[in-house]
DNA sequence: GTCACTTAGTTAATATATTAATCATTAACT
DNA sequence: AGTTAATGATTAATATATTAACTAAGTGAC
């Protein structure tokens, strides 16, 4: 069984994926001074307050020893600030400052309406099915939360 | 309209879709001393004889600045050979030993066997939509140029 | 309490990404 | 022909990724 062209194996194309996706969101918090793994610390930072640097890793997929120097610099630039925990001398909490949560109404108008557009891009359908796809991969299929099955279903009008 | 929860954005999910499906290629190719760079390098010279480097650039996604460094390394280890273009002097060509082209026959069929494994991880349906949901985003539907609709169709049966 | 063990964070070394600038070569225009 | 513009590769500076080692602080068994 030879193996397929490599430009068509399923890592290269999720990387021409981001590839193609990113570019109109990096625009904005480039403009905005920020960097892209800048902007993801910030981007888990408003939706938690405050949050232990492990943890941090973790939601923004950027690895400990480089979130080190990601979080040096949001910290001279006045956007977050780091403390260490009392109750366990090891954990370090990160929260934004005020500063940092001002850029969440700044920014966040222009990328989801970038993420609007994006999301318009493709039908509803090939959308659902291509989340559904990723969740696969990642083992993240975390049965149905809500009351709608996750498994995107045919209509019976396809027409695309 | 609020925005979606981050780690649920389409960016975050193909990072970590790539995070979940490239350890099992990497461990291959750092066991044979390689880079995912170097790696990719590789797997197109060994599908192109030889190629100008913009053109590698663009097959193996990796930025021409940082291309410099990785043939360096590559030519280093004695794996690529560069030759400039004598009708054009701005060119240059890459291609690979015969030492470079040794490890093919060594590192394709552990690739291929990782590969069947996580294609057969997803079933045929899911599998297909999750590529043709990515060629959507690349603008690379490239029209059917076999005989089988690249839409993924629902069979009667649903059953997963 | 002390020692082995673990955890959270950090440092170090090398490789790569990003952006802008530079260089050599070629193509294009007048 | 001669300047200008465009192209392909390269360099430079800063930011991240990767891997391993290392520190400090907590945990547990004894």
């Amino acid at each position: 069984m030879a193996m397929q062209d490599f430009s068509h194996s399923l890592p290269m194309m999720l990387y021409r994926a981001l590839d193609a996706v990113m570019p109109r969101f990096r625009r904005i918090f480039t403009a905005a001074g920020l960097t892209e793994q800048q902007w993801r610390v910030l981007r888990v930072l408003w939706e938690h307050d405050e949050i232990a640097q492990g943890a941090l890793a973790g939601l923004t997929l950027i690895p400990p020893p480089s979130l080190i120097g990601v979080l040096d610099r949001l910290t001279g630039s006045g956007l977050i600030e780091r403390r260490r925990s009392d109750s366990d001398r090891r954990m370090v909490y990160v929260a934004a400052t005020r500063a940092g949560r001002r850029l969440e109404e700044k920014l966040m108008p222009e990328v989801a309406k970038v993420y609007a557009d994006l999301r318009a891009s493709l039908d509803g359908q090939t959308w659902a099915r291509l989340e559904f796809g990723l969740q696969c991969l990642t083992g993240d299929v975390t049965a149905t939360r809500g009351s709608k099955p996750r498994v995107p279903r045919q209509r019976t009008r396809t027409k695309p």
